[in-house]
This record gives structure tokens, C-alpha cells and sequence, in this order.
DNA sequence: CTGTGGGTCACATTT
DNA sequence: TGACCCACAG
């Protein structure tokens, strides 16, 4: 029995294990089929195949066998067929992908035909680029002479994305076909919400009860979202997830469903629907469907751990035929995304949706010390189901064991990281420390201590740029623009004025809708008495209509809108900052609709107002971030903090075992991100509405205290009268 | 119909 | 703690 640092009999396990028990079995018997089709690079047959495609490879202009290691390389150069990649953190997986991108080309195969789908545009752009640089420099003077098509030409051609962007362009590009309006405009979550709220008032559904509230827009906007990304009807979702709200359940599917058709209506699109609709179509348009299996042969999905339900039927109707070549990459340890629809399940039934599909597992790290690898493992060792693996490491030094300490409050955590920064700073960049929180809220201890101490920092994660409300409203002024059936951006813009509330909103709305969609009915005196606004704004709406620029348009409607916003909001100073922000970004698009599409699918995730020192552009900076926007990523130094039971795990997620599950995996997501020193900071307790906690997370404790060094020394700026835990 | 005051509730993670 | 919801007055 190995001893931990903390008993673990102190905390309470969920009971619902029997009740998925079958669920489990299932997934359990297609991970053995597929773990029966593995391909192992250490196998003798393998490494004979290896060699017949060394030996191919002689017209070949970059040495594939020579870069990868024997997994890689067989990932990167099996081409045919549908494959799973199971990618350990850190195991090369990016790489793995751009030279199998790159291999993919080699082989003469069309770019046209190549569908990447990865899960930031980020991660899109840097496979196609670094394909780029290793085929350019891979030619030689002579190949680029007689090269027809440059080689950064024909990887402009791979379509590449993330599920959303794709499906937006499919819809836009396909229009006619599909028989849709192209010019719709997308609702991010919080507009979903307020159309939510606004059709709910708007019908006056007959109230089932008045004992039980009715429950909120956000409660609403998240039952019907996920109801469809899960695909479970709302009436069990609702009785299994919000069992008191149970007697509203007729009227919340009735709202279901005319928010469907009030979408469809006005050409307003929800990230759900962006990607339920393509496949709608797929499914029963056959002549789309078609078109592009037709057209993409050669598939490829990154991260596919944390694709939802929707997402694995648009991959699965697009490579039917056995001819397309799909692969999916991902890490079954690292599906962190439940909660947005993801589904665990998709890349463990991999073998049961593709019963010849074969098996590839990239289990050499290059990332981690030996000893941070070994606290991962064992990490690793504590998620139930999954792919076997067991990372490895090419290094002979094992390096430093994770750090675990106690504090006494958040305070002395932050001070405990600030020092600890200021202590390795000789031998480090900041650039290369990342603190890593659970909820962003848990950041803000961290933020402030950094700000004395005057460590600049970047924020990643958290309340976005485009979400801020001022942003919000100018985004609505261009929607309305490009499409002026949006009727959530005209109600959002309408209702700033005083005098005009939501009732006037809406007859305003339909008027301009109903006539064609002319601003005129500003004008008509009806409304117009209702505010002084609305003239201006029909002058501002007309004058940036013929704008030549989307920077012109945003200073027509700042000209108009910045007074406005100064009537209703203290703090517009710092708000002007955004505005040239927003300015910058706009410069960078050439159409409205590119521009929208941006912002809403591909949102910048940190703004110059979470930034310690905007004016400094020092590029040297701490990373602060959420654990879910770390993925991906890596640092030499990595804290990990609130280490406390209710918090890592979360206390919501705390009586569902497949829940709990998730949140293992997510603390796994973010001790893999170090690769030399990882330090793991608790305080001894939590205080909120939501309880009080002050026990260190049962992640911690599961683990045998062997895998980390408990520290318990005093630092420069922490009192002495500090506590010893246990 | 709109604006507002006070009570109430829920409060993670994000394309 | 703040966003949100409702009831009620103008």
C-alpha cells in the first residue's frame, strides 16, 4: 500500500457508478477491438513496412524517417483509411500532423482535396505554415525553378478550421444549393440569450405555475444548447439535470421551438446551428453530401476528444465512403469540454464506428522532465477508462518533482508564486512562467499581487474582449448593416435609448422588417417621438452604409455611439482603449461579414485592459490563464492554484462520477503543460455563497506522496506563523 | 409602456 | 457579489 500526503478517505466519491455501468462496459469493449488493430512501430512486421516507405521515399524531398520517431512516422505517412491517433501530451502531435500534411502533398495528392479541422484557427495556420517552411526548405534551388505552383500556392488551397468556421463557410458558400439566405449573421451565447428572453415575453406563454419561478434566460439558453448538442430530449434533460423546474417543461419545449423558427426567420444563426444545420443538409440533401465527399478525400481532426455529437456526424457523413481517408488525433485523457456538448465517448467508440479502423499511439514525450512525466502518469493511472498509455521520456536527468504547497489564503498563494517567479527569474524569461486556474475568477489574487510587485503578465481566458458590453453594442450597429433581419442587434441598439423599451423595440423592428427593410420608419413620427435618437441614428445607419471601409463604418458609428454610451455609463474613458482596439481589428478585414465572422468565430481571447502595463509593449510576460484556454500550450514553469477540494475538483461536478472524471482530466491538462518545474499551490480554505472548503483537492491526495515534494518552507514574504497542514 | 427599487438567486470551463 | 426578475408607479 503506498502511503499519500493526505487521506483520502476524507472525501466522498459519487455514488452513481452502477447506474453507467453498462455505458462503461460498451465503451470498454470498443477500446479493446480497436486496441487489437494497433499499429506498433516496435513491431517486426511494422518496421518492415517502415522500410518499404524508407525506400519509396527516395524521390521524396523531406526525410521523413529521419525526423519522426517510428510512430510519428507511421502516423504521418499511412494515408489511406480511417486511423486513430492517440497523441499523448506533448508527444509531437502538431508535428506529427504538419508532416503528414506535408507527406499528404508529397504523394501528389490535390490540397483542394485535404479537410483539416483543428480546434482553435490558430492550431489550422500553424500545421499549414510550418508545412510550408518544411517543404520550401526542402527544395532545392532547381525543384523551386521548376516548381509550376508555389509551394506556400498550393497550401492555401488545404481547407483548414476550426468545425465552426468550416460549417460558417460551407453555409455562406453553398447558399443557393441549401436554399438559405447568405447573409445571416451569428449569435454568440449571450445574444442566444436574450432571444431566448425576448420571444419568451413576446408570446406570453399561459403560466403553468406561479410557485415555481420560471427559470432564467441563462438557465434556458443552456438546457435548449445542450439538450441539442447532447441530443437528449429537453423533457429528460430537465428532469434528470434541473428536476425543479420540472412543471415548466411544456412551455421551455414550445420556446425551443419558436426560437428555432425565429432564428430561421430572421437569418440569425447560434454556434449550434452552424453546425446542425450543415448536417441537416448532408443528411438529407443528397447532391451536398455528394459534393463534398466528392471533394474532401483526405480528412484530418485535431483534438478529436472533445468533438460533440453533432460534430462526429458531419466527420461521419462526409467519409462514408470507405475511399476517404480520415484521421482523427486527440488524447482521451484530455477531453475537457463536457460542458460545452463534447463528448468523451466519440473517440473511445472510435472502433465501433469504423470497424477496420486502425490504431496509432505517439507515447514518447518531448516536453516534460522525467520527473514532472512521472507525476502525470500516475495522474494519468487514476481516470478510469481509456486507451492504455504510458508516456516516456528520451531524457537521462530526471530533474525536479512537483512542488506541492499549503498557504494559508489566496493572498499567500499569490505571494507564494510572485516569489517563487522572482526566486528562478535568474534563470528564466517571464515568458516562461504560466499560472494556471481553474475558474478565472481565481485569478484575480494572482493578478493583484503581480501588479505590486510590478511582474508584468498577460491574461488569457476569462470575460472576453467581445464580450464587454460597449463592444457588444457597436458589433450590433455593424450586424445590422449586413444583415437587417437581425432583429437581437436592433433591439439591442433601440433599447439604449430612453424612452424606447422593448414593446416599441419590437413594432419598430417589424416596421423596418415589413418595409423592406428601409430605415425610413425611424423617421416616421410614430417612433421618432418616442426618442430624439432615432433620427440621428437613421443618419448614422445611412451614412455608414455607404461606407467605403469597415474602419469607416466603426467611426460613423462611434461618432454617433460614444455620446450615447456616456449617458449611461460612468467609466467610459478606459472603454475609448477598447474602441481603438476594435479599430485595429477592423483594418485587418475587408468586408463586413469577414469581419462579424471574426469576431464571432475566432475572438481575440485576451484585450489590452487585462494587461498589467498596456502602454509597455515589453513582449516579456507571465501567462494567467484558465486551465480549459492553457490547452495545448506548454511552459518551463507552471503553477497550478486553488488546489482545494470544491474548487479543483469543482463542487458541482462532485456526486457525478463521470463528471469527476472530467475534472481529473482537466487538473491532467494542466500539470502536462510543464516541462521542468511544475508547483501546485492550495489555500487551507475557501470561503463563498457556495461553501467552504479546506481540503486540498483529492487529485492531489489520490496520488502516492512519493510523486511530489511537499514544501512547507517559509518565503521571504510570507508571515511565520503559517500553519502546518496535517 | 418604460423606468426603477428592492428582493432573489446562482455564481466554471468556451466555439 | 452582482445580474436578473418582477411589481408597481408615472
Amino acid at each position: 500500500m503506498t502511503t499519500t500526503i493526505f487521506d483520502t478517505r476524507h472525501y466522498n466519491y459519487p455514488q452513481n457508478f452502477m447506474e453507467i455501468k453498462p455505458k462503461l462496459a460498451r465503451l470498454e469493449k470498443a477500446i479493446k477491438k480497436l486496441e487489437a488493430n494497433l499499429i506498433d512501430a516496435n513491431d517486426d512486421a511494422n518496421i518492415e513496412l517502415l522500410n518499404q516507405k524508407l525506400n519509396s521515399e527516395l524521390g521524396l524531398k523531406v526525410n521523413y524517417a529521419r525526423e519522426l520517431n517510428p510512430d510519428q512516422l507511421l502516423a504521418a505517412t499511412t494515408i489511406e483509411g480511417k486511423v486513430l491517433v492517440i497523441a499523448g501530451a506533448g508527444s509531437g502531435k502538431t508535428k506529427t500532423l504538419t508532416y503528414r500534411t506535408s507527406y499528404l502533398l508529397e504523394n501528389g495528392v490535390t490540397p483542394k482535396s485535404i479537410l483539416l479541422l483543428t480546434f482553435t484557427r490558430k492550431a489550422a495556420n500553424e500545421i499549414k505554415n510550418r508545412a510550408k517552411t518544411l517543404l520550401t526548405n526542402s527544395l532545392s534551388d532547381e525543384d523551386l525553378a521548376k516548381d509550376k505552383l508555389p509551394t506556400d500556392k498550393r497550401l492555401n488551397d488545404i481547407t483548414s478550421g476550426t468545425f465552426h468556421s468550416f460549417c460558417n463557410m460551407l453555409l455562406r458558400q453553398y447558399s443557393g444549393l441549401l436554399g438559405i439566405n447568405p447573409r445571416f449573421t451569428i449569435l454568440d451565447t449571450g445574444d442566444s440569450e436574450d432571444a431566448i428572453d425576448l420571444i419568451h415575453k413576446e408570446k406570453k406563454y399561459p403560466a403553468q405555475t406561479k410557485s415555481q419561478a420560471f427559470p432564467r434566460k441563462k438557465t434556458l439558453q443552456n438546457i435548449i444548447s445542450s439538450s441539442r448538442n447532447r441530443r437528449i430530449h429537453i423533457r429528460d434533460l430537465i428532469e434528470s439535470n434541473y428536476p425543479d423546474i420540472a412543471v415548466h417543461i411544456p412551455i421551455i419545449e414550445q420556446l425551443a421551438v419558436d426560437f428555432h423558427e425565429y432564428k430561421r426567420a430572421n437569418h440569425l444563426y447560434d454556434f449550434d446551428d452552424i453546425i446542425s444545420q450543415v448536417v441537416r443538409h448532408l443528411k438529407i440533401n443528397d447532391t451536398f453530401r455528394q459534393m463534398l465527399q466528392n471533394q474532401y478525400r483526405y480528412i484530418m481532426v485535431d483534438e478529436y476528444q472533445d468533438t460533440n455529437i453533432p460534430q462526429k456526424q458531419l466527420i461521419d457523413l462526409i467519409c462514408e465512403p470507405d475511399s476517404v481517408s480520415l484521421m482523427v488525433v486527440g488524447d482521451d485523457n484530455q477531453s475537457i469540454y463536457a460542458f460545452r456538448g463534447a463528448n468523451y465517448e466519440n473517440i473511445l467508440l472510435f472502433g465501433e464506428t469504423y470497424p477496420d479502423a486502425k490504431l496509432i499511439k505517439l507515447e514518447q514525450n518531448y516536453r516534460s522532465t522525467p520527473a514532472v512525466l512521472d507525476y502525470i502518469n500516475a495522474l494519468s493511472a487514476q481516470i478510469t477508462l481509456g486507451y492504455q498509455k504510458q508516456l516516456y521520456s528520451g531524457a537521462s536527468i530526471s530533474g525536479y518533482k512537483p512542488v506541492f504547497s499549503r498557504l494559508t489564503n489566496e493572498t499567500k498563494e499569490a505571494k507564494y508564486i510572485a516569489d517563487k517567479i522572482i526566486e528562478l527569474k535568474s534563470d528564466h524569461e517571464y515568458n516562461d512562467f504560466a499560472v494556471l486556474c481553474r475558474t478565472s475568477f481565481q485569478s484575480n489574487y494572482v493578478q493583484l499581487e503581480f501588479m505590486e510587485r510590478h511582474i508584468p503578465f498577460i491574461v488569457v481566458g476569462g470575460i472576453k474582449f467581445v464580450e464587454r458590453r460597449h463592444i457588444k453594442d457597436v458589433l450590433a450597429f455593424i450586424k445590422i448593416l449586413y444583415n437587417p433581419n437581425d432583429t437581437i442587434a436592433w433591439h439591442r441598439i433601440l433599447t439604449l435609448f430612453q424612452g424606447v423599451g422593448t414593446v416599441t423595440a419590437t413594432r419598430l423592428t417589424q416596421a423596418i422588417n415589413a418595409d423592406n427593410n428601409s430605415f425610413e420608419p425611424l423617421l416616421t413620427a410614430k417612433f421618432a417621438k418616442k426618442s430624439e435618437q432615432l433620427e440621428p441614428l437613421y443618419h448614422t445607419l445611412t451614412k455608414a452604409n455607404q461606407a467605403e471601409s469597415v474602419e469607416t463604418v466603426i467611426e460613423h458609428i462611434l461618432e454617433f455611439y460614444i455620446p450615447v454610451l456616456k449617458t449611461i455609463e460612468e467609466n467610459w474613458r478606459e472603454r475609448n482603449e477598447d474602441f481603438r482596439v476594435l479599430k485595429n481589428l477592423a483594418t485587418e478585414h475587408s468586408s463586413l461579414d469577414n469581419f462579424l465572422e471574426n469576431l464571432a468565430l475566432d475572438p481575440p481571447n485576451d484585450s489590452v485592459a487585462t494587461t498589467s502595463q498596456p502602454e509597455e509593449e515589453s513582449k516579456d510576460k507571465v501567462t494567467i490563464s484558465t486551465i480549459h484556454s492553457a490547452k495545448g500550450l506548454e511552459w518551463p514553469v507552471v503553477f497550478v492554484n486553488s488546489l482545494v477540494d470544491g474548487i479543483t475538483p469543482h463542487h458541482r461536478s462532485l456526486d457525478d462520477f463521470e463528471e469527476l472524471e472530467e475534472e481529473r482530466k482537466l487538473f491532467y491538462v494542466a500539470c502536462s503543460r510543464a516541462k521542468t518545474r511544475l508547483y501546485l499551490t492550495a489555500p487551507d480554505y475557501f470561503a463563498s455563497y457556495s461553501g467552504y472548503f479546506d481540503k486540498p483537492s483529492r487529485f492531489i491526495a489520490e496520488l502516492s506522496a512519493d510523486e511530489v515534494t511537499v514544501e512547507t518552507a517559509k518565503h521571504p514574504s510570507l508571515e511565520n506563523d503559517d500553519p502546518v497542514w496535517w
